[in-house]
DNA sequence: GTACTGTTTAATAACTCTATTAAATATGCT
DNA sequence: AGCATATTTAATAGAGTTATTAAACAGTAC
């Protein structure tokens, strides 16, 4: 059961083609032509567009959760609240420039299509990565805190600002690129001005 | 050439499909029945989806910049800065508590069809009010350094962040409602637990 | 009442989209 | 090679989309 070339193709054109337009902007037509095949090929693999992008979706899902996973890995043992920000920002960070339309691609789906909603929250709330990297990650919060580097929060509430921060930050560079003609090396000022800025903001909030 | 009793049922049917299900899975066909009319008077009024389209979005845009500069324009002499972003935020929440799908509704469709963001720029970027609202948000920002009240921060990446944290609130609303599966009740705790997590991360970093 | 205007509808043209089917290739096996 | 299986394509059904057109309807002026 390898996936043949061709369907990989066909996997990389959607996966563009869905991060860019979103689901209902993307024809199976449009999805053939870039990955250079017949549009029939594309129900003979997935049988449906829906089918196909449930796929895509779940790949993403569970690519960003392995990704998050591993950040949460990183050692910090010895290391200032300082330093421990500022690797897991830089990371984040990293991670986002080689996917940057991945965070709204995973909320939009999500927003615009409340009958998939169901579905989704078994790819995601559900899946057993995201549960382990929830925990892991709370208890990074918990022993900071007991460590005494780190004021008293709510974890949940926490994460939510990182990721708000972060996530809308490369959500609004094309926004800031082309609404405000900005070159490319300004838009990297602006990618560095905001992870500084991030990092400010959540030094100064979890100072014990 | 007043708006029609109709024309103001189809303006308001298309801003809510269009807001809950973006341009592309919002047909001509849906805005009439959530109408009550013909599909053809759509376009006898409008002509193009599109143009319908614009007209909402601008609408949608005009309306959330004055809201924005009504906010700016409150009394804040002689307040400490702990009252000033408390009004600020409460005001703002207060807004987006009414229109929760303005923010995503806007940049989604700026974001999705590239195509549409030279016109898109010229309804935002270019807008009179717009510039107005900037001005007037940086200059109470310098104003609050000057006297201060306030640390000494950019004022775009203060606005950045602001945004950022507040809008993301309500755009996850409805995974949070749906997908970890919360009352209602436990969707204004969530609401109100956000806001106070805002404010706090705001005063610590603003804190001279 | 009739003529004139603006509003609304039914009908439909012209597309595009998803999905299926049957036929045509390609690939591997003996 | 010859056969079987898997892959790919052309053709097309069937539904849905936007937009136009001509006809019906409603209201007003004379």
């Amino acid at each position: 059961m390898e996936p043949t070339k061709i369907e990989l193709e066909i996997m990389a054109a959607a996966k563009q083609l869905f991060l860019e337009k979103g689901f209902a902007a993307t024809s199976t037509t449009d999805i053939a032509r870039k990955a250079g095949c017949n549009q029939a090929l594309i129900h003979y693999y997935y049988r449906t567009k829906e089918n196909l992008f449930e796929k895509i979706y779940l790949a993403e899902v569970n690519n960003t959760l392995s990704i998050i996973s591993t950040i949460l890995d990183e050692p910090i043992e010895g290391l200032s609240i300082e330093e421990i920000i500022d690797r897991l920002i830089d990371t984040y960070f990293l991670m986002l420039r080689d996917n940057p339309k991945v965070p709204f691609f995973l909320v939009q789906e999500l927003i615009i299509n409340s009958e998939r909603r169901e579905s989704m929250r078994q790819l995601f709330i559900l899946n057993p990565l995201r549960q382990e990297a929830y925990e892991k990650y709370k208890r990074l919060v918990y022993h900071l805190h007991e460590m005494g580097k780190i004021t008293d929060i709510d974890p949940f509430n926490l994460l939510i600002s990182v990721i708000s921060l972060v996530a809308t930050t490369f959500l609004s560079l094309p926004l800031y690129a082309d609404l405000l003609q900005r070159t490319l090396a300004e838009q990297e000022t602006y990618l560095s001005e905001r992870k500084q800025e991030i990092k400010c903001m959540l030094i100064s909030r979890l100072r014990p």
